[in-house]
Formats: C-alpha cells, sequence, structure tokens
RNA sequence: GGGCCCGUAGCUCAAUGGUCAGAGCAGAGCGCUCAUAACGCUUUGGUUGCAGGUUCGAGUCCUGCCGGGCCUACCA
C-alpha cells in the first residue's frame, strides 16, 4: 500500500470560481485521491482558500467589510460548494491560519539564516487617495504608443504593447480613480532563487515524466534571459501574514507583509497541520518530513498552467533553501484552459458557468463527469452548452439511464420485489476481470484522463477479451 | 518583440517513430423489445493546417510558413 499526499492548487478567495478553475485542479485532484483511495492506498488529500494580497483587499472594500470578516465569508461559500461538487478534501483550509502564519514565517526565517534573503530598495507608485501602494497593474493611464485611455501599467490591452508604468500619460489609480500617485521608496525582502537555479535546474531535469506543459515552463523561466531572477517576497499591504523572521522580529520590515505567493504553496504544508488541529488526523509532518516518515510518500500537484512557475520554482526554491527534510513535489499535473463558447471563461466579466449556478442547474455529477472527460490536458478545451446538453442526454440519461432502468426493471420482472442472494461468478467469467485488475495493480499513480486511447498502463500489444480496461475510472459502468 | 504549446472526421477528443490514423456524438442502413421517445448491430466520413527534410517507416522527429492559444517574473 503506498501512501500519496495530493494538493490541489488553491483557489484565490474574492469570489466565486467557474467550471474552468474547477476543472484545471480540484476535480481531477479529487478524482485521482477517490481513484487511489478506492484501490487502497492510503490518501491525504488537501486543499484550501488563498486569501491574501491585493484583489482580496480591494474584494472585501468593495463588499465594504472588513477583508477578514470579508475571507472568512468566502471561505464558508467556496467550502459549501465545493461539498456541492463533493469534493474529497481531507481539510479544507485557510492560508490566513495561524498554522501558516507560524510556518510561512519559519520559512523565512530559515530562508534568511542561509543567506538567501536579500533585502532590497526600490521605487513604487503610492497613491495617497487610496493610502496604498500600487502594482502595476493597477494603474491606468494613455497608453504611450497607441493613445488607448484605459492602459495598464504593465501592459496596454489595446495594442499589447508592455509598458512600464511611468511610461503611461496622465496616470491614475485604477482603484480610486484618483491621479494624486507618488513615486516613494520602499524596502523588501527578495527571495534568491539566482542562488538556488543550478540545484533547481538539476531537480527539474531528473523529473523525466512529467507533462511537457509543465517542464517547459519551468525551463522558460530558468534559461530565460539573464536565468531565473530573485522574486521580492514582501509586500507593503495590511492584510496578510506580517514579515518576521521565525519567531523574532525583523528589522525594517515592520508593518509588511509576505507576498501572496510566498505564502500560498506554505499552506500546504499548513494545511495538514490544520487537519490534525482540527481533529482529522494525528501526525501530519508523517506526510510532510522525510525525516519523520514522509520519505515514502508519493506527492503529486494539481494545478492550472498558470501556477506552474511558482509550484517548479519558487516553491521548491523555499523548501530547498531551508535546509530542512522537507518533502519535495514527485510529480506536478498541469492543465491547460477550458474555454467558454469560443472565449475564455472570465470572473470579472461574469462570462462562462460558475460553480454555484452550475449546482443551481444540474446536480455535480452531470458537471463531474462532463468535466473530467473534457480535462485540457493536451491543450486547451471547449465547454459548449450544445455539446454539454447532448453528452448528458446521450451518454448519462440515454445509455447509463437506460441501462440501469433496464437491469432493476429486469430484476423485478425475474426475482420480484427481493433482492436475490448473490452467487459466485465461474472462472471463466472472472478471466478477464482479473487481467483487467493486474494492469491496474500495476500502474503507476501519474494521472492521465483521457476517455480514450491507449495511454495507461497497457504493456502488451495481444488483444485480450473483455472490454478495454482504459477508461477514466469514473466512467459509470454499473 | 521573445519563448512555449496546439492544429487529426461535421463536432468533442485519442494515437511509447512501427499493422489499414482510432473512439464517442452527429449522419445513413438494419435489427431488437427485458428497457427511457430507448437500446443493439452495421456503416458513411481523413491529402493528420501548408511546403520541404531525416528515416526501411512520420500524425509523431527537423526546418520554414499559415492559423489559434498561453506565458513574459509587481494580478493571482
Amino acid at each position: 500500500m503506498a501512501r500519496i499526499l495530493i494538493t490541489s492548487a488553491i483557489p484565490y478567495i474574492n469570489g466565486i470560481k467557474h467550471l474552468g478553475n474547477l476543472v484545471g485542479s480540484q476535480l481531477p485532484a479529487d478524482l485521482f485521491a477517490r481513484y487511489f483511495r478506492a484501490r487502497g492506498h492510503e490518501v491525504l488529500f488537501l486543499c484550501a482558500t488563498d486569501e491574501h494580497g491585493t484583489p482580496a483587499e480591494l474584494a472585501a472594500a468593495k463588499a465594504g467589510k472588513p477583508v477578514e470578516v470579508y475571507c472568512a465569508e468566502m471561505w464558508a461559500v467556496q467550502k459549501e460548494l465545493s461539498d456541492g461538487f463533493r469534493l474529497s478534501f481531507d481539510h479544507f483550509g485557510r492560508s490566513s491560519s495561524p498554522q501558516n502564519h507560524r510556518l510561512t514565517q519559519h520559512f523565512a526565517g530559515r530562508l534568511a539564516e542561509n543567506g538567501l534573503i536579500a533585502e532590497v530598495a526600490e521605487k513604487q507608485v503610492f497613491s495617497v487617495a487610496d493610502n496604498r501602494f500600487l502594482p502595476d497593474r493597477y494603474i491606468e493611464g494613455t497608453c504611450p504608443n497607441c493613445g488607448y485611455d484605459r492602459a495598464r501599467g504593465d501592459q496596454c490591452e489595446n495594442c499589447t504593447k508592455q509598458l512600464d508604468p511611468t511610461d503611461l500619460i496622465n496616470p491614475r489609480s485604477a482603484i480610486s480613480g484618483s491621479t494624486d500617485l507618488e513615486v516613494r521608496e520602499t524596502k523588501h525582502l527578495y527571495l534568491r532563487q539566482s542562488a538556488l537555479r543550478d540545484r533547481l535546474e538539476a531537480w527539474i531535469d531528473s523529473k523525466t515524466d512529467w507533462p511537457i506543459l509543465t517542464t517547459s515552463i519551468a525551463k522558460k523561466w530558468l534559461n530565460d534571459g539573464d536565468g531565473l531572477q530573485d522574486r521580492g517576497i514582501t509586500r507593503d499591504l495590511h492584510w496578510g501574514i506580517p514579515v518576521r523572521k521565525g519567531d523574532a522580529p525583523w528589522p525594517g520590515m515592520e508593518g509588511k507583509v509576505f507576498y501572496v505567493w510566498f505564502d500560498a504553496p506554505i499552506e500546504y504544508i499548513a494545511c495538514a497541520a490544520e487537519w490534525v488541529d482540527a481533529g482529522k488526523g494525528t501526525d501530519w509532518e508523517r506526510w510532510w518530513r522525510t525525516d519523520k516518515g514522509a520519505d515514502d510518500v508519493r506527492y503529486i500537484q494539481f494545478m492550472g498552467k498558470d501556477n506552474v512557475p511558482f509550484h517548479t520554482l519558487s516553491f521548491p526554491a523555499t523548501i530547498i533553501g531551508s535546509g530542512e527534510p522537507w518533502k519535495l513535489v514527485d510529480y506536478i499535473k498541469s492543465f491547460n484552459y477550458l474555454n467558454y463558447d469560443g472565449g475564455q471563461f472570465s470572473t470579472s466579466q461574469g462570462r462562462g458557468v460558475f460553480m454555484d449556478q452550475a449546482l443551481s442547474i444540474l446536480p455535480a455529477d452531470y458537471w463531474r463527469w462532463w468535466l473530467l472527460s473534457h480535462a485540457p490536458e493536451n491543450s486547451d478545451s471547449e465547454f459548449t452548452w450544445e455539446n454539454f446538453q447532448a453528452s448528458v442526454n446521450k451518454d448519462l440519461a440515454d445509455v447509463l439511464g437506460n441501462f440501469v432502468s433496464r437491469v432493476t426493471k429486469f430484476c423485478r420482472s425475474k426475482y420480484g420485489e427481493e433482492v436475490p442472494a448473490g452467487g459466485r461468478t465461474g472462472d471463466r467469467a472472472c478471466a478477464p476481470t482479473r487481467a483487467t485488475w493486474k494492469r491496474w495493480r500495476s500502474a503507476r499513480p501519474r494521472p492521465s484522463f483521457a476517455p480514450s486511447g491507449s495511454r495507461g498502463t497497457n504493456t502488451s500489444s495481444r488483444p485480450r477479451p473483455g472490454r478495454s480496461s482504459r477508461k477514466t475510472p469514473t466512467a459509470p459502468r454499473r
């Protein structure tokens, strides 16, 4: 029996997720977890909400609520929806948990002790009216290239030219519209990823079985320009994990918090501690510390492709740089995007199908089945209502529904109202099943969701009796 | 601009460099009735985006082009 640790990319707190988010991480992770539980393996499946960062603060302000209240409410909403979709997390935590505060500060302290943190003074745009520093994309103005008047500080959406905020003509805050902006100097901590570049590259090169989507993105970042760059891990925000060096204060960093992408992956670990503290488990280090029993754990992460750089580089840099025996990921399953009727799903534009709407239309299993059988593994895939309707009506209602109806009515007509006692199946009938079972047991725990085709576990080209087993494990058969 | 991914039947998708490129749906034909206006069987449909190259052999590897998408480090 193997021990399998599974994490799904943690969904951001600022709203209800759409089906594209769901199929890109949580849903396939859930299928994978259920499959290995059903095969008798020991599984720990963790997810959480990702609660820090500028968008969370702004969403709370827009809702007219204190950010911690807003996040608590949205956590409950997301928890209810994940339950509604029957996502079988062993724990659904929060990146704002005390456990994550402690652990994030611990990692930062260890990295500093190992000389992997640099303090960098930099200039950044500050909005007086908003009383906050503005990330580049929260500054709007007129594009110097094409004249578009709603260009963002990082890029003009109209002409796609990349910009620096200081390039903008008549810059203003995208939050309040205020033009009372000034450039202020601020000091931040940087994770010296460049110092770990060669170790990260060697580690990634050793992962020859990862999806090309995962490794190609990682290698791009490792080799682009001057190679892997250091990354700022602190921000001038109010809501977040206060910058501390382990248990100690961090002189010069008062009032600052860690960057959301520094603390979010650490929540994978902290979530296991939350799982124990919630009384659902007994020993979380057994899953995460290779010196405390986790050396035989196989750890698999699920995420959309936009998350890959942080999971292949930043988070491993944090773990390796700590010098402590934390468990590194063994396999990163990344997904492309699910599109909606010819375009992208869009949370900000309300375009697409959202988790709450979906459940109000049909029960979760309809969605689970369709989404998993159309998971965008090799390229972006497409949701259309026509396809969804036709697939559900034909495959679920007609084929499966009719089959169940037929079997139950057949039994009733032959055996009456009583369920007949079971018997033993003959050896001849069992033989194909045994062959199938043997192949399943020898399969490597690597996720692949394509409903047809010959990827997977078959090592023999000999035709075999019975029906192919190489279907997605959720394919309803009885 | 740079990098990467993708392009396969009307649609949604498969295919460790190796039989005749396969499934489901849609279309056509036949059949069945234990069953949901169902179901089963058969079947039509392909210059694998285009043009070259490597190879005994290319959907797969290489080069160029066309088209779509993603990323490009201060959104997450």
